[in-house]
DNA sequence: GCGTCCCGCTCCCAAAACTCG
DNA sequence: CCGAGTTTTGGGAGCGGGACG
């Protein structure tokens, strides 16, 4: 009785809605009840053509949409993935994550974001933290940094998480599901293109120690120039970022014998080349430079970049199907990996391909035969 | 009684709760009764310290913590915002996500993403509508597009919509809050550092035309140049990518009056350095080439670019500064803009600042006298 | 500080309506 | 015309908390 009073006597006929309309409001004007509204609105049968042709009239007249709260409420499934982008938003991540909510929103997933700049282990543990209170039914962590996962394994978040990592989980924890394009293999393929033009002394530049992107690059570049029984020479440590690269072009221009160097991202490569070009060495003639990742302005950097290219994109839809995989397994509900006998990954959803991505060689102008 | 049988006959004991604890396990727990623990949960007055304890020792015990969605439902208050990304996700609009993602997360909202490649007008359109299914309290746009944002003023999404937007609303539909960096005067900053080097022929070299803050650049250059009674060339398309810009950079090299060049953005810029580089042309000996963003790689092209740099981060802020204001002033719930009295915006969250911000040159090695 | 009702929807169960032989 | 078997529909009890009285 909490309706205004003054209204005109009208018997006992329940006064039009105000606010938004509910299911009882569609039922009332559709003139059945809210069972059969809620029956229509998930498409179940057992409705009369006749009678849900009215329902549906009902409800596009009302303009009527379901409460994702009480449903959510009454199904006791949010249906919304938490997504943690953690460190700087580069071109990779940002991709890659881009990737990730198209795929989650296609399969009928609402993405809650929580990210931040820092990568500190307090602040991604409050994010999963946050993210399990809002009672997301996975948490997808984008951020190559190894503690990063780290972390999140020690959490018993209650729900899967599934990272981006490159690297395979330590031996006796398993931690969360990982997912990541093959770095390894990439870098094998950037070392094997220098060393089969010729190139005999091929330095490294790394990406920052905690990163296991840049641990996998670094770790392909020595199988490789090890197989080939090439000398291994020490790596210089970068971070990332173009002045790390351009610290590491300084270098290794006074470096005489170094031919060729595989820098571990496209941004430090632009370092590189920067200090080559004050330092009056000619690239690729004096020096061989590869990048890796291909970001959209590798191809005019001066020269243009040679380097390896990721489908971002394509890792953002690998994360999202392999986090419908592990929410389709029952019985798998929790941070830890899969315990169980591997392959017998019986979701409904099954990813189409679960073979490991692999970057794509893109020679562009950077990259030659060392000089006689 | 749809308890298993068999149990152990314990009298009427309710069992121990086994799925995620309720507000009533923790009642039960502490010996109050359930909305005791509502109360101290949200921090309401009129609990005794001892009661409290007990609940909150309750709480931690159980390691209780509330449902969202049934708070949402009983509160009619999702507590969370929506956020759309569209288009590539550049420099600027990621960085800007991100500080609005954190300023969000400070404020106690939750943020759910509905991002995509696409800015195609469908796409936007159907994007904002799941936002609004999703029962959001406000709506975040960040794209630069002009029709992006005529698109969503269009939708009477019931809730406030708030726009990245440079360019002042068009007279009559005031449509979406707009929030922007000064990217007009950021332009005549640029400008107007070239002019006060000395150049006389400054061409531009433009975004993409549904851009508004290309349009803005590109209108802060002109006045720039008109009011020093300097002769407006005809501008240089470009789509913000290092591609164009390599293009356009092949037009400027064959104009032999341009003395600079205005670059639109970092990209671009680089794609003319690379045009110059190719055929010769000295930067800045020959041209001065200016940028815009102060991308983190600016500073390693070859040359060094002096560009304009922008605060995306507290861009993002912002943003979420203006929906509290948006969202804490009632009566201004809908998509369009403050239709009354401005200034007036009596919210209880005040932007500490509501100046808008300007873009700071970056001086480095681009730009330089012209030769004489 | 406690009882009570309500938020909007799903699920279980039973009632009604219809089909056929 | 009846009863059994099938749809189609409705009733009511939660789900976990908030606002009053």
């Amino acid at each position: 009785m909490s309706r205004q009073a003054g209204e005109p006597a009208e018997a006992d006929v329940p006064a039009e809605p105000t606010g938004v309309p509910t299911m009882f409001d569609v039922a009332r004007r559709a003139g059945v009840s809210h069972q059969t509204v809620s029956r229509v609105l998930n498409g179940l049968t057992g409705v009369a053509a006749s009678t849900k042709m009215r329902v549906e009239q009902a409800i596009a007249d009302l303009n009527y949409t379901p409460s994702p709260a009480a449903r959510a409420m009454a199904k006791r499934r949010s249906g919304s993935i938490g997504l943690i982008l953690a460190g700087r938003p580069d071109y990779g991540p940002s991709n890659a994550a881009l990737g990730f909510n198209e795929a989650a929103r296609d399969s009928g997933y609402t993405v809650s974001q929580a990210s931040m700049r820092s990568l500190d282990a307090d602040a991604l543990a409050q994010a999963v933290h946050r993210l399990v209170l809002q009672r997301v039914e996975a948490i997808v962590l984008i951020s190559g940094e190894r503690d990063g996962v780290a972390v999140v394994s020690g959490i018993d978040a209650g729900v899967p998480i599934i990272a981006v990592a490159s690297e395979p989980a330590p031996e006796g924890r398993p931690g969360p599901h990982r997912v990541a394009i093959d770095q390894y293999a990439g870098a094998r393929l950037a070392t094997e293109h220098l060393i089969g033009l010729g190139h005999r002394v091929i330095r490294h530049v790394t990406g920052p120690p905690d990163s296991m992107d840049a641990a996998e690059r670094r770790r392909g570049w020595v199988d490789a120039m090890a197989e080939h029984g090439l000398d291994v020479r020490e790596p210089i440590a970068g971070d990332w970022l173009a002045s790390s690269g351009h610290a590491a072009g300084q270098a290794l221009v006074a470096d005489p014998d170094a031919t060729a160097v595989f820098v571990a991202n496209d941004q430090m490569a632009l370092g590189v080349l920067h200090a080559c070009h004050a330092a009056g060495v000619q690239v690729p003639g004096d020096l061989s430079v590869m990048g890796f990742d291909d970001i959209p302005e590798a191809a005019y950097f001066t020269p243009a970049l040679t380097t390896m290219r990721q489908d971002f994109d394509a890792l953002g839809r690998d994360v999202m199907s392999t986090v419908l995989d592990v929410l389709g397994a029952p019985g798998d509900r929790g941070a830890s990996g899969d315990g169980g006998a591997p392959g017998m990954n019986g979701g409904k959803h099954l990813a189409p391909e679960r073979t490991t991505r692999v970057p794509e060689l893109i020679v562009r102008a950077t990259t030659a035969t060392p000089r006689a």
